[in-house]
RNA sequence: GGAUAGAUGGCCGAGUGGUCUAAGGCGCACGAUUGGAAAUCGUGUGUACCUCUAAAGGGUACCGAGGGUUCGAAUCCCUCUCUAUCCGCCA
């Protein structure tokens, strides 16, 4: 959510901004001509009730002479209060609608451009493999190794759902653990958050009213399953009045994710690449209202993945997502890669975005400064690991010639100080 | 699923139809006191919005949410949500 008055005092400037992200301006019109409009009623009908106020405080004292007459004029006046109330109510909920729409301003730091065409490979880190054998992709060795049971599975609970077995499924907890350690290194706090998700969340968010066809729903509870523990942990705290002291606030969400893909007809259809249902550990910062502060987080975010990532011993590319690619919550955002053997390319392991008070205006979670002055908090989220996508790019580029898969220094502890992994190495 | 009790400002908590413009306390800010601090004393201190403005001011709403009764609701009525405790069930 924007701030209404920061539109109406700055409108050039605010129209420039959110037509980088493909908004149209003419909607920065519409919505200041609501606005007033509004504010209008508002005015008129505070007239009105103050008036009521005032007769129907008069009574009080009145005498008993006076009394019908003034009860007579303020039921009056009270409904024509009411009629106005009914009036405002509906424009209040159009402008409220309107404003849900919004989209966050871009960074200036965000490159311009239409689509994902258009983002900017930062950099590129760790060498893309060369093997001197042919490689399988990950279907392949999950085949050979007798690691999972995806064709079963799918009989059992449909596409785009998998099983995984015996050392890749505690590859996929390993990483997690190793991932949940180095976040509570940096100061996170871990948590583990239910999947399960009232709407209200979801507009806080920013995910509704964008794109309710991602959305798993229970119709009988009226509850939703959550795409990302964000979800949870942006309206965990939702409503509170922080202190300046309490911040910044780090959280390491655990947490199942569900996603319908709707969007994604056809798309990676095969494997572990793109399921309905897998595991996230999440990264979730609230800060300070200070872009300087936020932007130093969001670094912090990033720097922490790309960690994650070297410690797997994955090679990867930095991408920052330009302003048309970019979700309506984000102010700044980057993508992490990993480069994917079986088909040529890096693929999206990690999303880091600085939302600045976007979501924090939604969820009214705000923290009263040193200053005394109260203000909204700025938020980020980034992945700290999401599997089993993560397991693609993994075992894909640690295979060896025999199907088994290298497991990095950093991460043997986790799976008892195993080496290699896979039949062979049984 | 059954029963009971609750939900009031940043926090605790009083308040059963009209000076509630929400007592009191805590916290916070400023001042006095002090060599400095603690303690103490004094003063101030909710949020959102509208209007007007150079500044000040004026006004409206908000006591879990939504409806209702009334000239007037934190207070009475209805519905819902959430929380706590006990019982039942359960990984």
């Amino acid at each position: 959510m924007l701030d209404i008055k920061f539109i109406a005092d700055n409108t050039d400037w605010v129209k420039k901004s959110l037509s980088r992200k493909g908004f149209e301006p003419e909607k920065v019109d519409e919505l200041l001509n609501v606005y007033y409009e509004m504010n209008k009623l508002k005015t008129s009908s505070q007239a009105l009730a103050e008036e009521k106020n005032k007769l129907s405080n008069s009574i009080k004292s009145a005498s008993a002479e006076e009394r019908p007459a003034i009860i007579a004029r303020s039921r009056e006046v009270g409904e024509q209060f009411k009629a106005e109330q009914e009036q405002l109510a509906e424009i209040q909920t159009k402008f409220e609608d309107m404003m849900l729409r919004m989209p966050n301003y871009p960074s200036a730091e965000s490159p311009d451009g239409p689509d994902d065409s258009a983002n900017v490979v930062r950099r590129k880190v760790g060498e893309v493999p060369h093997f001197d054998f042919v490689p399988r992709d990950h279907i392949e060795l999950m085949e050979i190794n007798d690691w999972s049971e995806m064709e079963r599975i799918a009989k059992v609970s449909g596409s785009r759902t998998y099983a995984i077995k015996d050392d890749l499924a505690q590859l996929e907890l390993a990483i997690h653990m190793l991932v949940m350690d180095k976040l509570r290194a940096h100061g996170f706090t871990l948590i583990t958050v239910p999947a399960i998700s009232k709407e209200k969340p979801l507009y806080n968010q920013g995910y509704l009213p964008f794109a309710r066809d991602e959305i798993y729903y229970m119709p009988a509870d009226d509850v939703y399953l959550s795409g990302t523990a964000e979800l949870i942990l942006n309206s965990l705290r939702a409503d509170e009045m922080l202190t300046e002291n309490d911040l910044p606030i780090l959280y390491a969400g655990f947490s199942p994710c569900f996603r319908r893909e709707a969007g994604a007809a056809g798309k990676d259809t095969r494997g572990l690449v793109r399921v309905h249902q897998f595991f996230k550990t999440e990264q979730f910062v609230i800060c300070k209202n200070d872009v300087k502060e936020s932007e130093k987080w969001h670094q912090k975010l990033l720097q922490i993945s790309e960690e994650v990532l070297q410690d797997l011993e994955l090679p990867y590319q930095v991408l920052e997502v330009c302003t048309g690619d970019m979700g309506a919550p984000k102010y700044r955002q980057y993508d992490l890669e990993a480069w994917v053997p079986s088909q040529n390319c890096y693929r999206e392991t990690h999303s880091c975005s600085n939302i600045t008070d976007w979501q924090a205006r939604r969820t009214n979670l705000r923290y009263r400064g040193n200053d005394g002055k109260v203000q909204y908090c700025h938020t980020l989220n980034n992945t700290g690991i999401a599997t089993p996508r993560a397991l693609v790019p993994f075992i894909e580029i640690h295979q060896q010639a025999d199907g088994t898969v290298k497991i990095p220094a950093k991460l043997q502890p986790y799976l008892g100080g195993k080496k290699v992994i896979g039949k062979n190495a049984r």
